[in-house]
DNA sequence: TTTCATAATTTGTCCTGGACAAAACTGGAT
DNA sequence: ATCCAGTTTTGTCCAGGACAAATTATGAAA
């Protein structure tokens, strides 16, 4: 109410201290107020500005361009963006589920996607409900269609749908184990567990680590688990250059016996490398023979 | 393994950049080496033991009596102050349990969370065997005695059983709604998953966000939602003087109408703020009686 | 014209060292 | 023992400077 403090708006944009301490002294924004001891206390018109700006950023554009740009401007940016793409007749169902989603209809959204479940196998789901959903919420965000709430809301309900049907699976012991992670600053799990859900259907046994672990604990990991691949995923958030010395840093440490498997729209522009198996989409999943175990 | 910098320190430690360098001139420790550019370069074993001073701070330890003791020492401190509850039968159980995650028996560990949950019943499962696995898994970490993978394993496992029972509970429409997450910056879900438990069980119907939710977002969900209730969970890891703003600045932003609840072992030294509702332990939550809804 | 290496600019992160308030401790006085 | 005032400890913020990594602009060679 009387205003937000720097570290609040560092929380609630991502942009560090120090970040938009500088900014402030090369673009003259933000401007914030200054309370009697003479911290910085920003509005609320600034860090929802802000917000605007940080996920331009993402899509590339930079600071001393956006900084400039009312909100309206940057609305307008944004729209210009994203092109719209147009929809297959399945689609329908999709943009079905999406309409229960932003209606806040949360119930009959997990009863649909469990319905959708159960009539088209886990395969299906995956490729053709769950994946395209995660698109199109993603367009949405962007173009800042919907909430950050109702991404969240999403992302969750998704996964658990996964996750139960994951479990639901039983596997024999001695089939080839492979260990499914992110890489440090790599958060988004969905991919992953899309991944895992196929993975598993092929009849390897999905060790799920979850998101962000580093790289010295994935190899550990694999040599405690015995593991005869890694596969990770990699979102459109990340940042694209980091992404190849991830993978060189992570190859030189593993056994190389263990496979690499990398995934996720993120890895798109990568080029192909010894050793690292790419797996652009989730069709490619489904034709990854996995090496077998002993 | 070259060294880590400072602002993977700041991360994996939850202790603040400036903390890291005001330490370091008034109290000597940690004293990093410096690479090239004069940029301070930490050890692995230093930062295994900021984790462990940090973890005793927040038991009301001093950080200048702290940062002189040596990693066994601080051990045995932390062994002190744990020893007075882990007397029962129950705690041979969960010791069972931690047993089997270190020695990599995902299947049988898996197995015997779901044995737990079906004989204690959910309630007492998230009291007496995930809630003190969680503390017992988190001392180990702190204190390096554990891997990242295998906390990472123990939280997906742990989460992913406790929201299959969730989910497998019915409440009809009507009753109270209580938004769950977190702020952005503080990404530990299990404690706010074990929380939804117990709120479910009370009756509550939980509209879970998952983790970082922009206050703005959390204000959004809960119009969205007509939620009577919004809690966030607070894990060690949060900086502790950014709690205080964060939720005054929810505060603000909330229709009084609206409770918000605080819970999580970061919590335990946050004074009584109007308006905020304090629950530092999963036992006051059992207390807590949810606001009816229209 | 295109390609590509080099130079210039932009941008984020880290540094030092100082200021200050909120929290935690201290030692009486009640 | 309990409480209040004074002292010490501690975390956060500030300014302004340095530098490298990333990006864009430039110009020579193909």
């Amino acid at each position: 109410m009387e205003g937000i403090p720097i570290a609040v708006v560092e929380q609630e944009t991502g942009l560090s201290k120090d970040v938009l301490r500088k900014w402030e002294a090369r673009y003259n924004y933000p401007l914030p107020t200054r309370n009697l001891h003479g911290d910085r206390v920003y509005s609320r018109d600034q860090v929802t500005h802000l917000r605007a700006v940080k996920r331009l950023m993402e899509k590339g554009y930079r600071p001393s361009r956006l900084l400039s740009m009312s909100l309206d401007e940057l609305a307008e940016l944004t729209a210009s963006t994203t092109a719209t793409q147009s929809s297959d007749q399945a689609a329908s169902a999709v943009s079905e589920l999406l309409g229960l989603l932003q209606g806040h209809e949360l119930i009959k959204f997990r009863a649909a996607l469990k319905r959708l479940l159960q009539s088209q196998g886990l395969k299906q789901f995956v490729q053709d409900t769950v994946a395209p959903l995660a698109t199109m919420v993603g367009e949405a965000w962007s173009e800042g269609k919907i909430h950050v709430f109702e991404e969240h809301l999403f992302s969750d309900i998704a996964a658990s749908t996964l996750r139960q049907a994951l479990e639901a699976i039983d596997l024999p012991e001695g089939n080839p184990r492979i260990i499914l992670t992110t890489v440090p600053g790599e958060g988004h799990a969905l991919g992953l567990l899309m991944a895992a859900c196929l993975f598993t259907l092929k009849g390897a046994h999905c060790i799920y680590l979850g998101t962000e672990t580093p790289s010295e604990d994935i190899v550990l990991a694999a040599q405690a688990h015995g593991a005869h691949a890694v596969a990770l995923s990699f979102s459109s958030a990340f940042p694209v250059r980091q992404i190849q010395p991830a993978l060189l840093d992570l190859r030189s440490r593993l056994d190389q016996e263990i496979e690499i498997l990398a995934g996720g729209v993120g890895i798109t522009r990568q080029k192909k490398t010894k050793g690292i198996l790419l797996l652009p989409d989730l069709a490619s999943i489904d034709q990854y023979i996995p090496n077998q175990g002993a």
